[in-house]
DNA sequence: TAAAGATGTAAAATATCTTTTACATTTCGG
DNA sequence: CCGAAATGTAAAAGATATTTTACATCTTTA
């Protein structure tokens, strides 16, 4: 849907964080990781930096890009 | 000035690419491999997936994050 | 089971990224 | 040196990401 998949979910609950946590760690709304954890959009590549340092990953450990384009 | 330092220019020449043909592999235009090489703005996720694909390296060596923001 | 916390979703506004067109300047091989 | 290729830049339009506000639906847990 967007051509990337993503661990944000994953880690985030590993690491027994709310959305807003998580959020607010990186200062962007809520609604902002909730987008991104469903895949409504790909963050901004400063973002996924940001997440991959909070959850304690590379930024290609966080996301996979799916080439192929989507539909 | 994007909160983010890359290598693409380095890369690209070491791989004796223009930076149209870089922007062709890519299928983005030769501005925009032109304006992120010069840090004029940080690529989408999923362009710095194809950057790092074709230039041979992970996102995370292509990219350094600069924390603290911008000016 | 009621209240609180966490998550999903949506619309409108703003910010950021990308394209297109177009032209100017730099670099390089003949 | 001359021409061609490569690079820098800019403005307007389009696409995508993010915020804000607001509300609905789970899911805890007291």
């Amino acid at each position: 849907m967007t051509g990337m998949e993503n661990r944000i979910k994953e880690l985030r609950k590993a690491k027994k964080m709310s959305q807003e946590e998580l959020a607010n760690h990186c200062r962007v709304s809520r609604q902002t990781i909730n987008a991104i954890e469903n895949n409504k959009y790909d963050p901004s590549l400063a973002l996924a930096f940001e997440l991959a340092k909070i959850l304690g990953v590379t930024v290609d450990e966080l996301f996979k890009y799916k080439k192929g384009e989507n539909s």
